[in-house]
DNA sequence: TACCAGGTTAGCG
DNA sequence: CGCTAACATGGT
């Protein structure tokens, strides 16, 4: 991780393919988004911090993004934890250059090398909200689930109000334990979704299921089999998460209708893609398959 | 009105 | 195993 620690700011350095208004455009992409704002060029977010929650607020700059603190000054510590929050929430870890060399190879991603460059893979860092929002997502259209979302959030979350505005952070699993079916039947999740997020919570808790495990996993079928072991994880949501927390570069949402609906539309087809079909263009992506899901997705934005 | 949504599970043959 | 109805509800 690079940064520059200027105490009441900091600078975290990003690589030659980072760009700030591309990354802006996915994170705005809903204004029903309740966990962090999108204002003059600027994100705002709440970040809970081992010691305390901060709020960030975050713009682009010559060869970084500046990261300030409108409401309270935050220690050493917290300042680092920032850096590292957002070195991964951006993925600037990894050199997206080869990802361009296949794109322009490749007859379905070609335009997007420089339609969407400098676009990284924003992240889900949080294994829960990954996960719940997974399942929230499960067959239902994004407008709804984005609904869904906001109450979740607004009923469990927890809240600061501010000049700058509402920012919420995103429930915890310690914190859903505890509901009933009931509580989430309210807010209209089904039954079924319901309980898979309580046992998911559940499972966080006691500790059958965290973040780290995961990531000290090898073997990328291993891990998704076992994700798939927990009931509401399925290969869709298994894969998801996956690619957004996890960051595996090869997860591939391959049953995803967006997804299908993505490549319908790059190559003027009248009809989805088949598994089998969308399988062999795959052929051409092998080790970006992540990134190139990100970006069928960015082009349905349009 | 019918069908489709960032799918998954349980139950059947 | 593979196949399918049921799930809940909003959008078009």
């Amino acid at each position: 991780m690079e940064w520059i620690d200027h105490k009441t700011s900091i600078e975290v350095c990003t690589p030659k393919e980072f760009n700030f208004e591309e990354c802006l455009v996915y994170l705005d992409r809903s204004e029903l988004e309740t966990l962090h704002q999108v204002k003059d060029g600027c994100i705002y977010k709440l970040l809970n911090t081992k010691d305390e929650s901060i709020l960030v607020r975050i713009r682009s700059m010559y060869d970084g993004v500046q990261v300030d603190f409108p409401l309270n000054q935050p220690s050493i510590n917290c300042r680092e934890e920032v850096a590292s929050y957002i070195w991964e929430w951006f993925d600037l870890e990894r050199n997206i250059s080869p990802f361009y060399d296949v794109a322009k190879q490749d007859r379905i991603l070609q335009k997007f090398s420089n339609k969407y460059y400098g676009l990284r893979m924003i992240g889900i860092p949080d294994l829960f909200e990954a996960l719940t929002w997974a399942i929230i997502g499960q067959q239902i259209n994004l407008t709804f689930a984005y609904t869904l979302k906001k109450r979740f959030i607004e009923q469990f979350g927890k809240c600061i109000n501010c000049e700058y505005g509402d920012f919420w952070l995103f429930p915890t699993y310690q914190t859903i334990t505890t509901l009933e079916v009931g509580d989430l039947r309210k807010l209209q999740f089904s039954v079924r979704k319901a309980e898979y997020i309580i046992e998911i919570a559940k499972n966080m808790s006691n500790g059958n299921l965290t973040k780290e495990m995961l990531l000290q996993m090898q073997g990328y079928e291993q891990i998704k089999k076992f994700l798939m072991k927990f009931r509401g994880i399925g290969a869709w949501t298994a894969d998801y998460v996956m690619m957004r927390c996890l960051r595996h570069s090869s997860a591939f949402p391959l049953t995803d209708v967006g997804i299908h609906n993505a490549l319908k539309l790059q190559l003027e087809l009248d009809h989805k893609p088949s598994i089998i079909e969308i399988k062999e263009m795959m052929e051409k992506w092998k080790g970006w398959e992540a990134y190139s899901a990100f970006y069928l997705w960015r082009s349905l934005y349009e």
